[in-house]
DNA sequence: TACCTGATAAACATTT
DNA sequence: TAAATGTTTATCAGGT
């Protein structure tokens, strides 16, 4: 199933392949380079992430990842890293993400209600898409055949009513992709047909990329990567309503962002991030508490005017491409419904 | 046009 | 034995 993995049942403890499935030639975020284009006048003007009525694929209307983010997006910073045009570690060393000036999800992410597909559209994921994000809506981070249709079905009602060679699809997409693996079950506890199936943990930025275009695709906006003002900032290393803006500011009695904003900072959200990466080994994830010991970290985010701001605590990892994959994995949690849930640790 | 990727269909073997 | 599951092959469509 997976090169080099030997038997299906070995532990998979090897690091992870190169980033360079993010860095892909049509990522986005090769406009993250140092020598960035001059801000222009096309910078979303409307913000609304933390409306009230916060889209459906809002990421941060309840952002939590079930426990299997990418290690690589979480790793210190090393030189390749550190090369890599796409880096921001300048952002996590100001612990400040300009929400609103890079990431107008609400936007970014949820298409205008009126172009949503209908119950009856075909998906645009591909059929290695939705497998894996029924896989990684499972508790245990796999599932047998039988759970991935009833995953697809209860998600995406195309499929209720689809004709039934879809299935074929999904058996064939396992059998075929190096992406998945099966997993012998116990013999003693088999119950049911089959095998279980997991997803390698090498392919998970991959599928995570795939899942990435397709939101692309998918999204009438540009990309949040494209956004003259982040760049802007990231090429002055500054910017006006962040600048030395700390926990610690945020903690006092003055939340001003700057002399020349004296607006209040209100908290509007918080939400808890994972960002352990879980090795997919068969005997300790199956039993963990998503939510203990799994190195989440808390985050808010503030409101100011027109102004939204990511606050991460000082000792966070956490670049552009890492929250980018956290949104990317909460909307595959919020595809299969089941953020608030495991936000709520109903495992 | 060639190539790649994904979807679909089908045949067949294996397992429960 | 039937149904579910897993594997393999073939074909087609769409994109690059």
């Amino acid at each position: 199933m997976c090169p080099g993995t030997g038997s299906q049942m070995e532990n998979h403890t090897h690091s992870l392949p190169s980033l360079s499935p993010i860095h892909s030639p049509n990522n986005p975020s090769k406009a993250l380079s140092p020598s960035l284009p001059q801000p222009s006048a096309t910078a979303p003007a409307s913000l609304s992430l933390s409306s009230p009525s916060l889209p459906l694929f809002s990421p941060f209307h309840s952002l939590q990842t079930s426990g299997g983010l990418n290690s690589h997006c979480l790793s210190p910073s090393t030189p390749s890293d550190q090369d890599d045009l796409t880096c921001l570690n300048w952002l996590q060393q100001k612990n400040i993400l300009p929400l609103s000036k890079m990431l107008s999800f609400s936007q970014f992410d949820a298409p205008p209600i009126s172009s949503l597909p209908s119950s009856l559209t075909k998906p645009p994921y591909s059929f290695s898409s939705l497998i894996f994000m029924a896989i990684e809506d499972s508790p245990d981070k796999k599932l047998p055949v039988r759970g991935i249709y009833e995953w697809i079905v209860s998600n995406f009602p195309y499929y209720k009513t689809a004709p039934s060679g879809w299935r074929n699809s999904v058996r064939h997409n396992l059998s075929l992709s190096k992406s998945f693996r099966r997993i012998q079950r116990d013999k003693s506890q088999s119950i049911g047909k089959g095998s279980l199936w997991c997803v390698c943990t090498e392919y998970r930025p991959a599928l995570l990329e795939v899942l990435k275009k397709i939101h692309y695709c998918h999204s009438n906006n540009s990309s949040l990567l494209n956004n003259p003002v982040l760049l802007e900032a990231a090429d002055h290393g500054q910017n006006a309503m962040c600048d030395s803006l700390a926990i610690s500011d945020l903690d006092s009695n003055n939340p001003t962002l700057s002399s020349s904003s004296p607006c209040s900072l209100i908290p509007e959200h918080e939400e808890l991030v994972a960002i352990q990466s879980v090795d997919l080994t068969e005997e300790t994830e199956s039993e963990k508490d998503p939510l203990a010991d799994s190195g989440y970290i808390e985050f808010h985010y503030y409101q100011c005017e027109q102004y939204q701001y990511l606050v991460l605590p000082g000792n966070s990892d956490l670049d552009l491409e890492t929250v980018e994959i956290l949104q990317l994995d909460a909307e595959a949690q919020e595809a299969a419904g089941s953020l608030l849930d495991l936000a709520g640790g109903n495992h």
